[in-house]
RNA sequence: GCGGCGGUGGCGGAAUGGUAGACGCGGAGGCCUCAAAAGCCUCUGUCCGCAAGGGCGUGUGGGUUCGACUCCCACCCGCCGCACCA
């Protein structure tokens, strides 16, 4: 027995300095795909390059579980691709602008830049320790002035084209971290999503894109890719597409037109008052002068500074107040009061509602609490409880009734189309459709983000800086923290600047842009990442675009994601690339937690990758991780479990040790090192696929690929049990045979898996393996072992990379992921025999031996035969017999 | 409230409508050893039984089916997202 031990300090570096000096992973743009040896076979390579892409990192601090758990997942698919034949995109980079770098930076005095440094660093060096097989010569950050040179790039073209705009605003405003905030970035309790601090809402002048201009093909694209629907259900709901009507209620009093926006003009016969936001600039202009406007006035300011908490609660009781005016309904002629009330949103419709108290509930709350009229339009009631004597408010569907004659009667969606035809053609409205989705607000007064390529001069304005002139580079300064405007307008060198148009004084925009940006479109980048003279060519994205895989957490299902998929879109549409989608398909992964609770410095129940990897090693960290549970839930973290995952390797390795000293080799050299000779691509296995490369020295192994003679079923199959159909003397080959079985049985197994992402349940397919492997190993040659070792190695590598390869190599001599991925041997799958259920009404009760070409009537016959089953069946009876060929045979009885 | 996901041994989890609990952890017993570590072997849902075998078991209650963790209906519980969006 060897003494040797599984080392995985040992064998890691080893492996990762192979994999570093021949720049393995690897792979040039415009490659010949006629390179790969073997793809064409079988359906899973049709397509020859591949894009598979984790989420880049945002770098603070050291690398955590949750990063661990990407790049194990994405890796696992990198690999999977790489060796089913295609070229594999695997790159990799960093978010590395953003707040928590600043806010650091603004306690310690340490720039930003130094930090990030010091955490990409780290992060560089980690995922070299944990073999993740990354083309190293594409990687960028988003904070280096050759990545937001094009940051400020894609700015300008959304500028040329209409997409970019400046605008005063009433935005969200965290006194804390003394910025604007996107809607995105407020909790529901009107607290910042970062810092939790309390938002407020200030008027200021501000950068938006206008994302809003893409929701519906944002919305309807969504059907066109392959992504979890739970995520397409979260963009669905955040787009909030709503189809209904634009009516034009009339203020004759002063002659203004206001429309509003309803989905239910069915009702607007229903309709007994109108009520407009607090922001709604007409508010105060319309109560001039009158008795109301103090009342109004006080209503409006603290409805709007008092936005946060008090607002945005359905249950808490309305409030308004009444601005002395009327408005016309359209349909009826009908004069109706005019409110104030701050559950009318500005930033929804029109920022003014018809109010129908019978079939709305927040208009009946409404007019309950102001004694307003309640009228009903539609027949109907309330379901038990929740409506009051009249079964009001009413928000079902039902027939028409005190509206009009012309409708009266008809059914309420009927009656829609109908009364919207009617607005349409008397000029009072037009079908129409709004969208919850809010237009992205980018500008940030912060320091550590790309600035925003603007400059203003007295005469032009705001003034595009010059492409040539690009980038606007971040300058130094002094002091981060932020004094109710951006840090950089204290850099005052920098803010004078001269006009681009004019050439006269000008100053530099201060504000920088959110760092969302920055990761709308790195994607696109990686293909091209080195080219100095474009964002990216048009024709190297047609090679790698879209991406094939994209893998990373739930908490971006909405704003990067969508974000993401909006920049793609502009871009396209500006000509600068054919992919509509930037993401063809999405997997989104569990979290990792610790006692059931997400780790968290405060709990004190961090799990360091680091400390982990120098224990166990990396293999066991990546392989465990997978092992835990399925990848897209979330999972506990146990040590214990990690231990049998070490102990799983660790037997991998030692079998893979001891079989090689078997067959009497001289012990393998490690892999040479430093040589470059050979691609990996250029290295695969001949066409038509054998399992595995030939061993150096032996061809035994390779006759292996080809299943030894299968021992024929034995005849009169009905007849027999277990114990008589195993041929005398064959014994020992059927244990072989058996150990060759479980090998293609694995591979089928693990294949499949791995397209379903069932990465546990691959990594559990080995394990039976590898018990086979073990429990087997005094009975079955040297070759079987070898040949069940080697494709142990060969299905786990993508999951433990370095303990693999190095089995791998000590088994075969040759290079595991340089192997095309094993496949299955149709015939090895099938069996002779099989052991059929036999069951009395629906309950198991025997198991017998069939042969796999047994007839129905023969099956019957066996479970008939079966004596547990006489037990159950005698003395009554039969009254049904199901016959399902490969499975059971169950008999009913009564 | 609306939408989504989930509920299976002591634990993490397996199961195209067809043997519930693969694989791993934990536990029990044994082998090896002077002893230990490591490793190896056997058992391990639960109840009855010496055993053979049987009863009960996938959140609850119904239903469809020869047969349901799986499909349908109605609930309960947990998590996530959205929420005065007209």
């Amino acid at each position: 027995m060897s003494e040797r031990r599984y080392d995985p300090r040992e064998i890691e570096p080893r492996w990762q300095a192979v994999w570093a000096d021949e720049r393995t992973w690897e792979v040039a743009n415009e490659g010949a795909p006629a390179a790969v040896g073997r793809g064409a076979s079988g359906a899973e390579s049709e397509r020859m390059s591949s894009y598979v892409l984790e989420m880049l990192p945002y770098p603070s601090g050291e690398p955590h579980i949750g990063h661990l758990k990407v790049y194990s997942v994405g890796d696992a698919i990198a690999h999977y691709h790489r060796r089913l034949g295609r070229r594999v995109l695997h790159p990799m980079g960093y978010d590395s602008f953003g707040l928590p770098a600043e806010n650091h930076a603004i306690k310690t005095g340490v720039h930003p830049r130094a930090s990030t440094d010091a955490s990409i660093a780290s992060f560089q060096r980690q995922f070299r320790e944990w073999g993740i097989s990354i083309d190293w010569s594409r990687e960028l950050a988003t904070h280096e002035p050759s990545y937001y040179r094009w940051t400020q790039w894609i700015f300008l073209q959304l500028l040329d084209a209409g997409l970019a705009y400046r605008k005063e605003a009433a935005v969200k405003w965290c006194p804390k971290d003394q910025t604007v905030l996107a809607n995105e970035q407020v909790s529901p309790e009107g607290t910042c999503e970062r810092c939790g601090a309390r938002v407020e809402v200030r008027q200021l002048e501000q950068w938006f894109l206008r994302i809003t201009d893409y929701a519906e093909r944002l919305l309807n694209d969504l059907q066109e890719i392959d992504w979890p629907e739970h995520v397409k259900t979260m963009q669905r709901n955040w787009i909030g597409r709503s189809e209904g009507a634009e009516v034009t209620f009339r203020c004759e009093e002063l002659g203004i037109d206001y429309p509003v926006f309803t989905t239910r003009p069915d009702t607007l016969f229903g309709a007994t008052f109108f009520v407009m936001a607090p922001e709604h600039p007409d508010v105060l202009r319309l109560v001039a002068g009158t008795e109301r406007e103090q009342e109004v006035r006080e209503y409006v300011s603290h409805a709007i500074t008092a936005s946060g908490e008090e607002r945005g609660n359905a249950d808490k009781p309305k409030t308004g107040v009444a601005l002395g005016r009327t408005v016309t309904n359209p349909v009826n002629g009908e004069q109706i009061p005019m409110y104030v009330a701050d559950y009318v949103l500005m930033e929804y419709g029109t920022g003014a509602i018809m109010a129908v108290p019978g079939h709305d509930e927040r208009d009946y709350a409404f007019a309950r609490a102001f004694g307003l009229p309640i009228r009903r339009v539609i027949e109907g009631a309330a379901p038990q409880g929740s409506g009051d004597e009249h079964g009001l408010p009413y928000t079902g569907d039902g027939p028409l009734v005190g509206s009009n004659p012309e409708f009266d009667g008809m059914g309420n969606r009927e009656a829609l189309s109908a009364i919207v035809r009617w607005l349409d053609s008397e000029g009072k409205g037009h079908a129409s459709v709004n969208y919850r989705l809010r237009d992205w607000l980018i500008s940030r007064q912060r320091y550590w983000g790309c600035p925003i390529p603007i400059v203003y001069c007295e005469d032009c304005g705001a003034v595009p800086v010059p492409e040539q002139d690009l980038p606007v580079r971040l300058p130094d300064v002094e002091d981060y923290a932020p004094r109710g405007r951006s840090p950089l307008a204290a850099a005052e060198e920098w803010v004078r600047t001269s006009c681009p148009e004019c050439g006269g004084d000008a100053r530099r925009e201060t504000d920088t842009m959110d760092t969302f940006v920055d990761s709308s479109w790195y994607f696109l980048r990686y293909c091209d990442a080195a080219n100095d003279q474009a964002a990216w060519d048009p024709a190297v994205l047609r090679e790698w675009m879209p991406v094939d895989q994209y893998i990373g957490g739930v908490e971006h299902a909405i704003l990067h994601l969508m974000y993401a998929r909006f920049f793609t879109k502009a871009l396209a549409d500006l000509g600068h690339l054919d992919a509509q989608e930037p993401f063809r398909a999405l997997f989104t992964q569990g979290m990792i937690t610790k006692d059931g609770a997400k780790m968290s410095k405060s709990r004190g129940n961090v799990v360091s990758p680091a400390s982990i990897v120098e224990r166990y090693g990396a293999d066991t960290a990546r392989c465990y991780i997978l092992f835990i549970g399925p990848p897209d839930q979330d999972a506990d973290w146990s040590d214990e479990g990690m231990e049998g995952v070490h102990r799983f390797l660790s037997r991998l390795w030692r079998l893979a040790d001891e079989v090689s000293d078997k067959s009497g080799e001289e012990p393998h050299a490690a892999p040479p090192a430093g040589s470059h000779a050979t691609l990996p691509r250029a290295a695969h296995g001949p066409p038509g696929g054998v399992a595995h490369a030939p061993p150096r020295t032996t061809s035994a192994f390779q006759e292996h690929a080809d299943p030894p003679s299968v021992p024929h079923a034995p005849t009169g199959a009905a007849g027999t049990s277990a114990a008589d159909e195993v041929p005398r003397g064959k014994r020992l080959e059927g244990d072989d045979l058996k150990l060759l079985r479980k090998s293609h049985w694995a591979i089928d197994k693990v294949s499949g898996d791995l397209r379903r992402f069932a990465f546990n349940t691959a990594i559990a397919a080995v394990m039976e393996l590898l018990n086979d492997c073990s429990r087997l190993r005094e009975e079955v040659s040297v070759d079987s072992q070898r040949f069940a070792l080697a494709t142990a190695a060969s299905l786990l590598f993508p999951f433990a990379p370095h303990v693999s390869a190095e089995a791998y190599e000590l088994l075969t001599g040759a290079r595991v992921w340089e192997q095309p991925w094993p496949r299955a041997d149709e015939e090895m799958l099938e069996r002779d025999t099989y052991e059929l259920v036999c069951q009395v009404n629906g309950r198991l009760r025997d198991r017998v031996q069939a042969a796999v070409d047994a007839s129905p009537d023969e099956l019957r016959a066996l479970c008939h035969a079966a004596p547990n089953v006489r037990a159950h069946v005698d003395g009554k009876e039969i009254v049904k017999e199901i016959v399902v060929p490969g499975k059971l045979v169950n008999l009913v009885v009564k």
